[in-house]
DNA sequence: AATAATCTTGAACGGTTGTTCAATCCCCAC
DNA sequence: GTGGGGATTGAACAACCGTTCAAGATTATT
C-alpha cells in the first residue's frame, strides 16, 4: 500500500537493510556501543525489533556491518594518498602529503552528512578497551596504520623507531579530536570555529603537524 | 574479625566509601559509563550493591564523585604551570611551557597507577555526546581550557582566533590519544614504545607540538 | 548502660536488555 | 492460481539493569 510496496530487486525504494544500517550508524555514534539499544535503532529505522537480528544476526553483527560498509572508502583514499606521497621526491613536500593522506580521508566523511556519524564511531572505538574484544577496529585499521608509519619513516630516514611512532600517534590524536568533537570546539571559541567546517579544520591541523614533524627538537628524543 | 574491624575515625584501614570509589574508577575506565554496571562496581569493591547508592545516591552521583576527587589535582597543576609560563619573557621558551602545562598534569596521572584509569575516563567523556547531559566534564574542565587558550594567544599575538583555537585542540588531541591508548601503540611498534612510559611519550609529543606551533605555515590560515 | 545515629545487608522492585519464535505477509517462478 | 521462499511482524523469553526497602549490625552520644 505504501511506496515501498512496488519495490523491485534492482532498486528498491528504501531497502530495509539499508535503513537499519544508517539508523544504527546514527544511534551508535550518539550513544556508543553499550548505550545504543537494538530497540532504539529499530525505532529510528521505523521497523520492528526482530528485523535487526533477522538481517544482521546480532547487535555485534550490525556493528561490524557498519564498518564493513564504511572502511573501504577511507582505506582506499589513504592508500591512494600514500602512493601520491611516494611519488613526490622533495621530502618536505612529501611530509605534507603523508599528513594529508592520514587526515583527509577521515575528515571527508563529514562531507556527506550521514557518514559523519561513522567518524565518531571510529574515535569511540579507539578509546574503548572493549574494542579489542569486538576486534573490528584492529583488523580493519591496523594494516593501513602500518603503511602510514612506514611512510613517515621514509620521510625521515635518520629518525628512531620511537620518534616515528610517536609522530604517527601525535598526528592521529590531533585528527581524532576533530572527529570526536560534539560542540565543545565551537563553545570554547564562542562559535568562531567549528569542527563542522572540516576543510578549515584540516588546513589548520595539517599546518601544525607538518611543521611539527619537520622542525621538532630532537635533542631529547634522538636516543 | 577482619582487619577493618578495628578501624577508627582518623585513619580507617580501608574506608568503604573509598573502596567503592576506586573500584568504580577502574570499572568506568574499562567499560564506559553505560557499559559499567553498579553491580560490577560493587563486586569489584567487595561490598553489596546497595552500599553504592547509599554512599553516592546514584550511579551518576558516583561518577561525579570520581571527578570531584581527581580534577582539582590536574587543574591546580595546570594553573601553576601557566603561571610559570607567564613569568617567562622569551616567547619561544614560553610556548614550551604552555604545552607542558597542558600535557604533563594529565600524563602525570599515570604516575600513581590507580588514577591512570581517570585519564581514560576523561578521554571517554570527551568523545561521548551524552557527556553534555551529565555536565561533569564541561563544568570542571572548560574554565582551565579558556586559560590555556588565552595563554597560547599571548604567545602569538598576531594569530587569528581560529589559529589559536585550532592550535589548542590539536594539542589536546595529541594528548588525548596517549591517555586513551590501550595497547595499540605498543602493538603497532612491536613493543618498542608504550604509553605506559608516559614521560617518554610526553617528551616526544611536546617536541612535535612546540615546533608545530612555532614554525607552522600560516599562509592558508592567516585569514 | 541506654539511646540515637550511622552503616551494612540480602532480597525485592519495576523496567529494559538482546534475542528467539511461530505466525503472517508479500512477491516471483511455475 | 498455486506453491514456496524470503521478508516481516508482534509477542514472549530469560537475564540483567539501577534503585529501594525493611531489618540488622555497628558506632557515637548521653
Amino acid at each position: 500500500m505504501s511506496a515501498k510496496a512496488h519495490k523491485n530487486k534492482t532498486d528498491p525504494v528504501e531497502p530495509t537493510r539499508e535503513r537499519i544500517l544508517s539508523a544504527a550508524e546514527s544511534v551508535f555514534a550518539q550513544f556508543g556501543y553499550d548505550g545504543a539499544t537494538v530497540r532504539r535503532i529499530s525505532q529510528a529505522a521505523g521497523v520492528p525489533v526482530a528485523l535487526v537480528n533477522y538481517h544482521f544476526g546480532s547487535k555485534l553483527g550490525l556493528y561490524r556491518a557498519i564498518f564493513e560498509k564504511r572502511t573501504p572508502t577511507v582505506i582506499d583514499k589513504r592508500v591512494a594518498g600514500l602512493q601520491m606521497a611516494r611519488a613526490e621526491p622533495d621530502l618536505d613536500r612529501r611530509v605534507d602529503l603523508v599528513v594529508r593522506a592520514l587526515i583527509w580521508p577521515m575528515f571527508a566523511l563529514r562531507g556527506d552528512d550521514p557518514s559523519a556519524d561513522f567518524g565518531r564511531i571510529v574515535t569511540r572505538e579507539m578509546s574503548d578497551p572493549q574494542a579489542e574484544a569486538r576486534g573490528v577496529f584492529k583488523e580493519m585499521f591496523d594494516p593501513v596504520a602500518d603503511m602510514l608509519i612506514a611512510a613517515i619513516g621514509e620521510c625521515f630516514p635518520d629518525w628512531t623507531k620511537a620518534e616515528v611512532h610517536w609522530a604517527y600517534h601525535t598526528m592521529l590524536g590531533a585528527m581524532t579530536i576533530v572527529l570526536t568533537d560534539n560542540g565543545r570546539i565551537g563553545r570554547l571559541s564562542d562559535g568562531e570555529v567549528s569542527s563542522d567546517r572540516w576543510e578549515e579544520a584540516a588546513v589548520h591541523v595539517c599546518s601544525i603537524l607538518s611543521a611539527g614533524l619537520k622542525y621538532r627538537d630532537r635533542s631529547q628524543t634522538r636516543g
